[in-house]
DNA sequence: ATGCAAATCTGCACGAATTGCAGATCAGGG
DNA sequence: CCCTGATCTGCAATTCGTGCAGATTTGCAT
């Protein structure tokens, strides 16, 4: 991986940033000290770092919403090869404590487990990590 | 709210569904029934749904990905006024046992707290819950 | 039954976020 | 200093949703 000036100015605009800054944002700072870099560039770039593991993604665009009638208080495990989701049961988090949340007003808890479901794990036990697209078929959805 | 069978359709459709459907899936198969039904009103009704509270949302689509140079473990706090994420710190959550998940192989585990943070309750703590838009600036990016 | 206004449905254009491509450029080893 | 593959850039294309305007339909009031 060479070492570009376009390359170094979004690393350190990304060193320590607590911001959970998107692309938009990166690129707008990032044209105020370098006019003219390319939108496509820090898209590029910031793949290329979550791809090495150096940059998380939150709240993935993951194609589209998916919707779910179950008004019931749960949470969801989702399959990381077939982008499945099962429902899962946890008790009421909005009563446990929770430390560094300040003055931050509590509504509602959301927990994703991450994973592999059961029918990719058996589709191919010896092969590495499938990638989301392996469908598993179901009524015009997704389950896991 | 008036009764038409297209809305008849997605009901029958939605209900007791467990897949946790996309709009376009719900469109195919509402489609076979109904042919000719529009992919406009799926969303439309859905979105009612969503409304009434009869539907729930997973991993909405809040219009773009939200990048995060720390890649240290841990979770956020997401204000639904302004947007805004905020990092916080959990006990290592995959050694938790949880019930339920039967053969899902848990990689990683991620916790979301929805709720209102510090600057939005106070900059009207007398009106209701401002809509998603209002935003607390900080370097081309948002923070909690 | 019949009339009607308001609520719906449909098709299509538009908008936001992100990726695919192709040609122009640049980094850096030899 | 040269050369080749890695990058950058601009633009077209995609995907998921929503805004709109006109054609229909529902359901209350006759």
């Amino acid at each position: 991986m060479k070492i570009t000036p376009q390359r170094q100015l979004l690393f350190r605009l990304l060193h320590g940033n607590l911001g959970h800054p998107s692309a938009e944002g990166l690129f707008a700072t990032a044209s105020s000290h370098m006019p003219g870099i390319s939108l496509r560039t820090v898209y590029q770039t910031l793949n290329d770092l979550v791809a090495m593991g150096e940059l998380r993604v939150i709240n993935f665009t993951t194609g589209s919403n998916r919707f779910d009638p179950n008004t019931d208080d749960h949470h969801h495990a989702e399959c990381m090869s077939c982008g499945g989701l099962r429902d899962v049961y946890l008790g009421d988090l909005d009563q446990v404590p929770v430390q560094g949340l300040d003055g931050f007003q509590r509504h509602a808890t959301s927990v994703v487990f991450h994973g592999v479901c059961i029918d990719c794990s058996t589709d191919a036990p010896h092969l590495g990590p499938t990638h989301p697209a392996t469908t598993h078929p179901s009524q015009g959805s997704h389950t896991t």
